[in-house]
DNA sequence: ATATTTTGTTTACAAACGTAGACATACGGA
DNA sequence: TCCGTATGTCTACGTTTGTAAACAAAATAT
């Protein structure tokens, strides 16, 4: 299909708890993101219906009520934005954006040892 | 300093010229972005203006000429990204996003290779 | 049956962005 | 000195984004 959604600051919100748990009612929505991010209801609404015009949440009309789940996935999502910035910024450089990141903004020892374990993955996977 | 300065898509573009080559003036810059953005002159200007606004190049007017010169790195620009990205598409975790990346865009062996060193000469730096 | 609450849709509006024309002025040439 | 050209500033306008009120329809409670 299409996976060229990009999700803007507020959807990312609204998206952040659809992934936490789904199907979810609008009334559970806008509760939950009116104390996260203290929106009112009409702007829980409003994104959701964004959201549903760019496909990125789909509903389900159980009755006059209406229930709505993601579309995208959260790893489709960031990965979009991720090769989005890759390119921007760093020319499409992974080792590129990782080495800014180290130099100015030191990893902790548990970062260090998980990249090192995602990296020997990506080694046997590669092989595969 | 402040260096919460972030740039959208088009200013990228601008930035990029100028790390590229400064100072420039603002004729070379419509020249340059006239060709790779197909803008016209005012659109470049305008972006320039914008860019000054927030910081983010500084002008020197020798004579009548203005001369346009960064005033934000290409790496702190790209880091300041970085981090927004992080926080709000991977909870702040660098290995989650690596691991993203690895799972959907199998990384060529010679980035496997420079993000190795880049993680050994992190560690170095990290016990230093 | 009627008032009240719930729920969904429309409309609104300011700020940011991409894009560019209009205008003023200074500079160089005829 | 007058004119075209280069250069910079202002104004403009459609779209996207963040934010929300207004309104309509349905469900409930009294």
């Amino acid at each position: 299909m299409e996976k060229n959604i990009s999700l803007t600051d507020a959807e990312w919100s609204v998206m952040e708890c659809l992934w936490g748990r789904a199907p979810q009612t609008g009334r559970e929505l806008t509760e939950e993101l009116g104390e996260k991010c203290g929106w009112s209801r009409s702007t829980t609404l409003t994104l959701l219906s964004r959201l549903e015009a760019k496909g990125a949440v789909g509903t389900e009309s159980d009755g006059r009520l209406k229930t709505f789940v993601p579309r995208v996935s959260r790893e489709e999502a960031a990965l979009r934005e991720t090769e989005d910035l890759l390119s921007r910024a760093y020319r499409g450089s992974v080792s590129l954006m990782v080495s800014t990141l180290t130099k100015k903004q030191a990893l902790t020892r548990a970062e260090l040892d998980e990249l090192y374990a995602i990296l020997k993955q990506a080694e046997v996977d590669g092989h595969a």
